[in-house]
DNA sequence: CGGATTGTCTTGCACTTTGCAAGTGATCTA
DNA sequence: TAGATCACTTGCAAAGTGCAAGACAATCCG
């Protein structure tokens, strides 16, 4: 808990603070492949997504892993290639993502499958505790 | 509901949707000023948050605006004002926000005062249901 | 009424970030 | 061992950001 010692902040506010390290384009995003996809190295973020540059990618890489919010480990089984995982730190953003997927699927014309977003308002809690359990056995 | 047609976007997922309009370092702290302190003009914004410049105050409101989360009124009592308030659509992000500020008080130090975070935690319905209310009395 | 003030932007300009294309070097596969 | 794959890195143009100053309308004050 309390990964990060408060370094040089716009303020002291909860929401502000979580902006300075998600609030762009494209690092929840990622927190998505992680969360939802299968996508876990960095070709995947980088052909199966939205269409990140490859140098914005590397660099949101290095800050969620610099902000706790994603771990980085060599794949045992590919030296050359780097597995992301999201740390416990990551994985407690669920209930956002929940929240925002219900909200924009609400509000915004989206492809998200109504019935998982139907089991998300019906149970948020059932739902971010089953992503919480793929993510447990992920490891 | 579902204010906005489906414009060219880099896809369809309701998280990309949501980040396109609200991703960047500002636009969410003018939907907390508004749903949670009582800021609701230009100078408000301007002045009393984290640090904002004129010219992207102004770009962020009228893309809020343009994206119905927010509406600008003339202020009846001071016509040089304009009174700026949170939408159904706009009122509707505060579970979003509600999460992120749990999870940002609970993996940052920030000064998020902990009998709030308490309270948003033990029923977060309640603590949302008491947000909208507020907003619905501000009409 | 008229000048000063307030409130909401807009403009100009330097600086930073982003996006695209083209590399680079380590590792793997045939 | 040669070619492919993977995770980046670099160069550069374009876009976005931040700061200071100005524009302009409405309001307040004497």
């Amino acid at each position: 808990m309390h990964t990060t010692p408060p370094r040089d902040r716009r303020s002291g506010c909860p929401i502000s603070i979580a902006l300075e390290m998600l609030g762009d384009a494209w690092s929840l995003l990622i927190v998505r492949d992680l969360m939802f996809k299968e996508r876990q190295t960095y070709n995947d973020f980088l052909l199966g997504g939205e269409g990140i540059a490859s140098n914005i990618l590397a660099d949101r890489l290095r800050k969620l892993a610099d902000a706790g919010v994603i771990e980085k480990r060599r794949d045992p089984s590919d030296a050359r290639r780097f597995v992301y995982r999201l740390s416990d730190k990551g994985i407690a953003l669920a209930p956002v993502l929940v929240e925002l997927v219900i909200w924009s699927a609400r509000h915004e014309v989206t492809d998200a499958p109504p019935s998982a977003v139907r089991a998300m308002r019906a149970d948020r809690a059932a739902f971010v505790a089953g992503v919480r359990k793929r993510w447990r056995e992920l490891k």
